[in-house]
DNA sequence: CTATAAATTCTCACTTTGAGCATAATGAGG
DNA sequence: CCTCATTATGCTCAAAGTGAGAATTTATAG
């Protein structure tokens, strides 16, 4: 007799507010840990398509409607929080979604800082001393645990890759290997989970605010597919209003990315793609002169295959120094 | 009483072989259509990963061992080819794997052409006769007979965007969306099954054979991953022998992407990257001056976080008349 | 009226592309 | 042996795209 199977539809909601990209929590069902992506079991009656049960279940959950989703990943690991208390073995459907910041009604969810979540990933300010001070240090350990030379090659070449050093740069993308490297070497709450005696101690708490289930895995899918979007479809302009100035879409892009950009290269850059159209009315709030407003040109959708904000190179502030 | 629910582990398994892209099929068991991809279902007791559980069912069904896998995407449309005779509700879980060309013992599947299945993903010879002749007609047809203005309006831009037209190019990666186009429009023998009492007739011949299940879907899937990624990922050298002139590399990049490249174009980005070096050995079987044999540099992976082929423009042979 | 903060415009050197021409090394046919 | 077809490999050149930063404009806060 055969193992119940069960599928779970989860979802990385995901709005920039205030140069900070947040995403969607609700208060854990299980209630051992404070907050989980919103989620919710294949219904296979009645849910016609994957993509409307996920709806559904945030709809439930959240009052939310979604107008941009897209599947990321399933996961299906036996050993890795996604089997039920009762045994039954479960898969993870995961999705991502991008909404415009609003205000969420009382006890439906609050938004959580992406960067509280997955720390290393914010660059904006320079490689985050949490880097620096503890994750380098402990991946640098890890690599010297290795049983062998080989073992030692391996995993050195690995945190090169992911994390970046003096040969590789810092590829934005990479956001879930890196993740995942972390958890392999026992340096994330969620290792501690899935593997009751490991031989390490709790983790320190610049490691992040660790999410119920999967649920961080899921987030850095998310904003690793997320970041390699952006550059070859409009995506960000589900992330802003109407109407925006320049700035305001630099500093969104640059939020998701974790990069500063070159302002003036940003723009060219945003103009030569004919992405946007200006809109002739000023913003006048900026703090200097006025900064005219812009709006997306939707019919690029229809003008060219791969159109995307790009990414010109970030100014050399405190930047290539690992 | 929930209805039951199982995923079923499919899997495209793609090499090149004869400057030809292919896929790995079976005799499908439901034998009322000849051929299709291996899968089977996951076996929640078994199957400690959905990935081992995939290559376990590829190795009973085809003897064969798979050094490259990744994973596309999770359908689960209730009305599309996803629910059993029996009336359970079934998710697929569709695979990429990689391989190099080798003999298959018999009965063990057969390589069928890529470009049999979806004839009009290939360009290398300029746009082919059945887009022109069959295709395009019949998706004009469709664009005229959307009820009002906005639908026509919608279709048209739809067509222009995944097929290409005067103003948008042929995106090669595209290829999911065109297959998706066809499938709605009604031109692939997909529709007929999954929507009985359709309005059209069989399909032309030229439109592609068709494999069992929506295993066509999966493959239109595996083609646009495998397109996108080629050009950011070393993928092509999983489908090379250790040694390979840079010729055979350039033609097993233009199989799978379906278009032909400028030689010298394309030798440049290869050796710019530094994807290659030369083994000293030459090829003398080249019907010309004989050609140094290459081997893939598999140090560039702990070099840069992004190498990959890149795609030079095409020579203008035949192209661009759309 | 002046300092400060942005927004907007321009420059300029440098790299990367797209295309095509030129030369080199084979085997086949005379 | 000589010539040609055939493929490999090198080289050139203009056009377009990038990375960095200077200069100019138009606000607001004293």
């Amino acid at each position: 007799m055969s193992r119940e199977l069960r599928v779970g539809l989860h979802a990385a909601i995901v709005a920039v507010t205030g140069e900070q990209p947040r995403v969607l929590t609700v208060p854990d069902p299980a209630a051992d840990l404070p907050t989980a992506l919103p989620f919710g079991p294949l219904d296979p009656d009645q849910h016609r398509t994957l993509e409307l049960g996920l709806r559904a279940w945030v709809q439930e959950q959240t009052g939310m409607e979604l107008p941009y989703v897209e599947q990321l990943y399933t996961f299906g690991d036996r050993d890795r929080a996604s089997s039920d208390a009762d045994g039954a073995r479960v898969l993870v459907v995961a999705y991502l979604a991008l909404v415009r910041e609003r205000q969420l009604a009382e006890g439906r969810g609050a938004w959580e800082s992406v960067y509280a979540v997955l720390p290393w990933e914010d660059r904006r300010e320079g490689e985050p001393n949490v880097l620096r001070d503890h994750i380098r240090p402990r991946l640098g350990a890890w690599v010297r645990e290795g049983a062998d030379t080989a073992t030692r090659r391996l995993r050195r070449g690995r945190v090169d890759i992911t994390f970046g050093s003096d040969s590789a740069g810092w590829d934005s993308e990479r956001v879930l290997d890196r993740f995942e490297l972390l958890y392999e070497a026992g340096l994330v709450a969620e290792a501690y989970r899935d593997r009751a005696g490991s031989t390490r101690a709790q983790p320190d708490p610049g490691f992040g605010e660790p999410l119920a289930l999967d649920h961080r895995r899921i987030l850095a899918t998310a904003l690793g597919r997320l970041r390699g979007k952006l550059k070859y479809r409009p995506l960000v302009f589900e992330l802003l209003p109407e109407a925006f100035t320049l700035l305001r879409l630099q500093r969104t892009v640059e939020a998701l990315v974790g990069v500063r950009l070159h302002k003036q290269n940003f723009r060219r850059l945003v103009e030569r793609g004919r992405l946007v159209e200006g809109t002739g009315r000023l913003e006048s709030a900026t703090g200097g002169r006025p900064a005219e407003l812009f709006r997306f040109r939707r019919e690029v959708l229809h003008e060219r295959p791969a159109p995307g904000v790009g990414l010109p190179g970030l100014p050399p502030k405190r930047s290539r120094r690992a």
